[in-house]
Order: C-alpha cells, then sequence, then structure tokens
DNA sequence: GCCGTTTTCGGCCCGACTGTTTTCAGTCG
C-alpha cells in the first residue's frame, strides 16, 4: 500500500462543488456547472473509495454523470490532491465570494456584479459596500435588496450552517402540531432532507393540505418562536426562528397532497430523475401531480403512492430518495426490505454510573425493557478515559459482582443482560484492558478516544491492529466525528472496514445525534467489504436509547436489512457472531 | 461538461416569491 494519503470521496465531492460555485460565480455555462454539482453527488454517494477504484483501475467514465474531463480531473485530485479547473478558479476568482453567496438574496450573477462593479471580494466588502450605499444603484438590486443583504451577512456570520437531525427534529414537531390544528388543515407532514433521515438539515420543510391558505400561513408567521418572516405569499411561507433555523411551509389542496409530499421531499436529485421518467413516459410532473403532456387534471396527485404507481414503480421510502440507484431498483422490483424499528431486539453500547452516565444498571435495564429489547449490553468505558471514571481490571471486577447481584435479583427477566466494556484502542493499537478480561467479557467493543491527529497510514495501521485482537466484537464510531464540531480522524475506511470483516468484528453505526458515525454512505461501504453493522445508542442515560431511531433512519439510507444488522437478530445468533465461531 | 431505443449535436426539471421592473431576472428550493 502506498505511503500516501488516500483522499475520501467526501473531499472529493467538496473540491467539485466548490468548483461548481466558482464557476458559477465566474459565469460559466449553466449545464457545465450542473455537470460539476452532479458529480458532487454521485461521487458523494458511491459506496466505494474513488481512491481504491482508481487503484484497482476502474473506468471511472462508467459511472453516469461522470465523463472524460471529470474523470480526468479526479484523478488528478486523487493522484497529485489538485484539480486542475479548481486551480485555475481560484486563481481568477475570489474565494471570498463563496461566502457572499451564501447570503440570502445574493446568487452567482449578483455576486459577480458585486465583484465586477464594487471590487467585492468577500463578506468584508460586501458589508462596507452596503453601508455606503453603493449596492442599491446597482442594475437589479435596489434598496430594500440592499437591507436584505446587509441582514443576510449578519445571518451568514452567525450561522454555522446546518442543523443537526436530532436538533431539527425536536424544534419541528411542535411546529408540524401547529400546522395540523390550524383551520381547514386536512393533512400536514415534514418533508425535505428531515424526512429523508440525513444527518444534518439545511431547512425544515412543513406541507399541509388547505382549502383556504391563508390560516396555515398566518399560524406559522405567528408561531413562537418565529424571529424573520422572510416571505409569505399564497402557496409559500418562510420565517426563520430564533436560532437560525429556517422553515419552509407549503400549503397545496388536499387533492395534491401526494404529489407535493414527493415533491418536496426530494431529494433534488431524485426528484429530477423522477420527471425525467415521467416526460420519458409522456407526462409532467409538478408538485401540483402528474399530467399528461398539456392535460389539465392530473393522472396522480393524491397520495405518493399514486404518483410512484403511476410512473410504474413501486412506493419508495424517503431515506432511499437520494438518486443512489433506488429508481432503477424500484423499477427492477428489487428494492430492499429496509430494518425497522420494531425489528431492533437490543442495544449493544450505552453506559451507566460505573463510568460517565448518569443512571445506574437497573434503571438502564428497566429502561430496555420499556423499549422491548430481548438483550442488552452494559458497556462502561476502559480506564483510559479518566475523566469518565472508566474501569480498569480491579473496578471491572467490583462491577462483576454488583452485576451478580443486578442478575440474581432479575431472574429471567428481559431483557438478557451482556457483560461488556467500551474498551480504548491505545496510541499503537494495544487495547486498554488485559486479555483475561478481554477474554472473559461478552462483548468487546473498542473505540478510538485519542490521538486524533496521527497521520492516515498511523491512524490505520493502530485500528486495523485492534481489530486483529482475537476478543474484540465491534468497532465503535469509526471516525470519531462530531457532526458540527469536529471531522473524523484521518483514516483509510476501506482498509479498516477489510480488517473488520476479515476478523469477525462489526462496524457500528453509533445514532447518538451527535456522531451518526459510520455514516450512512459508510455504511454501505462497510457491507460491501464484507461488514456486519451493529447500531448502537451510546446512550449515557435512559433518554438516550430513543436515539436508536436516528441510527435506524442512517441505516436505512444505506439501504439496511435484517440481516445486515446485528442487533436485529435472535439472541443466539447474536451470540454465535460474538464468540466470533464463522462468519 | 454530460449524454444518447430520436446518439456526436443539441438538448439538459419545474414553479413560487421578491424586488425591480413596465414584462422580468434573480434567487431559492
Amino acid at each position: 500500500m502506498s505511503s500516501q494519503r488516500r483522499i475520501g470521496n467526501a473531499e472529493i465531492a467538496e473540491r467539485l462543488e466548490r468548483a461548481a460555485d466558482l464557476l458559477e460565480i465566474d459565469g460559466a455555462n449553466a449545464f457545465r456547472v450542473r455537470a460539476y454539482r452532479n458529480a458532487a453527488e454521485v461521487v458523494a454517494a458511491h459506496a466505494e473509495s474513488f481512491a481504491a477504484m482508481l487503484e484497482r483501475g476502474a473506468d471511472l467514465t462508467d459511472l453516469k454523470g461522470i465523463g472524460k474531463d471529470l474523470a480526468a480531473g479526479i484523478t488528478s485530485l486523487v493522484r497529485d490532491g489538485a484539480l486542475p479547473v479548481l486551480d485555475e478558479l481560484s486563481e481568477r476568482v475570489p474565494l471570498g465570494l463563496l461566502d457572499v453567496v451564501r447570503v440570502q438574496g445574493v446568487g452567482p450573477k449578483r455576486a459577480n456584479t458585486l465583484w465586477r462593479q464594487r471590487e467585492v471580494t468577500g463578506l468584508d466588502d460586501l458589508e462596507r459596500v452596503a453601508r455606503a450605499g453603493r449596492v442599491a444603484d446597482l442594475p437589479g438590486f435596489g434598496e430594500k435588496t440592499q437591507a436584505k443583504i446587509l441582514s443576510g451577512i449578519e445571518a451568514v456570520r452567525r450561522r454555522d450552517g446546518r442543523v443537526r437531525l436530532g436538533d431539527a427534529d425536536a424544534v419541528v414537531r411542535p411546529l408540524l402540531a401547529l400546522v395540523e390544528g390550524a383551520p381547514g388543515v386536512t393533512r400536514a407532514a415534514v418533508a425535505g432532507s428531515l424526512r429523508r433521515g440525513r444527518e444534518t438539515i439545511g431547512d425544515v420543510d412543513l406541507l399541509a393540505a388547505a382549502d383556504d391558505p391563508a390560516p396555515v400561513m398566518a399560524a406559522l408567521r405567528d408561531a413562537d418562536g418565529v424571529r424573520e418572516v422572510l416571505g409569505s405569499g399564497d402557496a409559500k411561507t418562510s420565517v426563520l426562528l430564533t436560532g437560525g433555523l429556517q422553515v419552509d411551509l407549503r400549503v397545496v389542496p388536499e387533492a395534491a397532497f401526494g404529489a407535493a409530499l414527493a415533491y418536496f421531499t426530494g431529494s433534488k436529485a431524485h426528484n429530477v430523475a423522477l420527471r425525467q421518467r415521467a416526460i420519458e413516459r409522456g407526462f409532467k410532473l409538478s408538485e401540483y401531480g402528474l399530467f399528461e403532456q398539456g392535460g389539465e387534471e392530473p393522472i396522480a396527485a393524491r397520495d405518493e403512492r399514486d404518483v410512484y404507481a403511476a410512473l410504474g414503480l413501486p412506493w419508495i421510502a424517503p431515506e432511499l430518495r437520494e438518486d443512489r440507484g433506488e429508481l432503477d431498483a424500484a423499477d427492477a422490483g428489487r428494492l430492499p426490505e429496509l430494518l425497522t424499528l420494531d425489528d431492533v431486539r437490543g442495544d449493544l453500547h450505552w453506559h451507566t454510573t460505573w463510568s460517565d452516565g448518569v443512571d445506574d444498571v437497573e434503571t438502564m435495564l428497566a429502561a430496555c425493557a420499556a423499549r422491548g429489547y430481548e438483550y442488552a449490553a452494559i458497556t462502561d468505558h476502559s480506564q483510559a478515559l479518566r475523566m469518565t471514571g472508566g474501569l480498569d481490571a480491579a473496578k471491572l471486577a467490583r462491577q462483576w459482582e454488583a452485576l451478580d447481584t443486578v442478575d440474581s435479583e432479575r431472574g429471567d427477566a428481559a431483557p438478557t443482560l451482556l457483560r461488556g466494556l467500551e474498551v480504548d484502542i491505545l496510541r499503537d493499537g494495544r487495547l486498554d484492558l488485559d486479555d483475561d478480561w478481554l477474554e472473559r467479557l461478552e462483548i468487546v467493543i473498542v473505540s478510538v478516544h485519542s490521538h486524533f491527529d496521527l497521520a492516515q497510514a498511523d491512524q490505520t495501521e493502530r485500528i486495523v491492529r485492534a481489530l486483529e485482537h482475537p476478543s474484540v466484537n465491534v468497532l465503535a464510531h469509526p471516525t470519531g466525528r462530531l457532526l458540527g464540531r469536529r471531522d473524523g480522524f484521518d483514516v483509510d475506511l476501506d482498509a479498516v472496514f477489510e480488517a473488520a470483516a476479515e476478523h469477525g468484528v462489526a462496524i457500528e453505526c453509533n445514532a447518538s445525534p451527535y456522531r451518526l458515525d459510520a455514516s450512512d454512505v459508510h455504511l454501505m461501504r462497510a457491507v460491501r467489504a464484507g461488514c456486519t453493522i451493529v447500531i448502537d445508542s451510546d446512550a449515557h442515560a435512559a433518554a438516550g436509547l430513543d436515539d436508536m431511531r436516528f441510527g435506524v433512519l442512517t441505516a436505512r439510507r444505506a439501504w439496511l436489512g435484517i440481516d445486515h444488522v446485528l442487533n436485529a437478530w435472535p439472541l443466539e445468533r447474536v451470540r454465535a457472531f460474538l464468540a466470533r465461531s464463522g462468519p
């Protein structure tokens, strides 16, 4: 293996996206821009890493959306770390304009005008020029636009972009209830990326069915927590909440609810593909329904299922709607049977007061029982994590004595308690517990909590070495990322997944909304490498067990079903896996 | 820049809202 660092798909996609932004600001052909954006999505969503594909000599142009030029660009990015078109653009177009187009009301065209006519090269320039009143007199601008830009600059500076799935979910529940309860509303739903279960949400999309949109729109405009009304008409209202989250509400007639729900659930790429399919069949698809060309009355509109059916497809679960092959799979009758929350039989990673949890074992077990679990694993931290009160051998022995008492008092009550530990992977790949204890534990989770900044080759070697230990069962949060706070450490995940598959180690989908690690795309890669997946709440309190649903959403986005997921199996099969007695 | 059961040119998804405009461009999703 080459010692050079391998660039990840996410990073390739980010560069392509940046190239698209700069091309657009530069005034390039719109379809060329789209080609770059499209390619970025293809790369980000692709299960195998492009670095690995090139190593095995794959032809990138086999992928739809990647032609000769983009294949050459990506190859250069992987081999030399440089995307020539991006380097060339970066010399010509000020990079600060990438921030300027994030301001509400400023797109590429206006950014270009600001740049050419006012020498704006970043947010600070823009603010200065706008404050001096020299934006309003530009062609196509005006007083209102200038004021909007000034407040938009503040918003960009304040807002760090996307909101975690769990946070958006918490905010939207009361708003949905409000919309559902508004006068004349017959149906309401969450749409957009929140419905698709994406790990972070850019803004919240709500949909309501009502004959008279006015009262619903008013209800949202007047809702608690609304800081600013960005726009409001008969079909759509957009508001900004305190905290910076934008909420868009669409109101449609009941008869068009399904078409609108499909449309506003997206993803954009899925919609484009769906609309393309409609065109091929002589139809036109919009948020108002599926129409014959020139037709007035929709063929299908009331329910999502009707729209898909009229296009010759079964209903596609929202989590799959990312244009990652779901239309082809649906067309061929090969959509996956997706995992559901009800399929989850146990939670194999949670903490107690023995380390950094806030609830004791009995409370956690009762909470697991309340969720109908068959089995559950106590997995406190090992000693290396001093601040968590992690367990060394002596403390583990004391814990087991306590667990003996717990077990004898519980008898055969569900869930069955498995004794485990979340053992730190030390800097050199050794484990933070002696072999005697590792052998006795029923489940050994290993994870990285230190030395995040190792070079990729060292980090990879360290983790692979840990997976080679014969007692290890699960690799927890394999990239160590914290959404919105910390990128994952630099590791060759393909090598890690390969080792995990070889040694019978499951890859965790950590369901905490702060982590969601492995991510949907990484889970796809792990499964492709032959890994078993385990979805864990990593709860540090009883209520945290409910995070399991975010993990299930993520797993569904990775097309996973019961057979892929360890903790959707009966206990005996789980025990066989943990014994590493065979594939 | 990509793509092709109309295949090497000429297309490339659709609509709402706003503000600047007298009929529409730009932005957004």
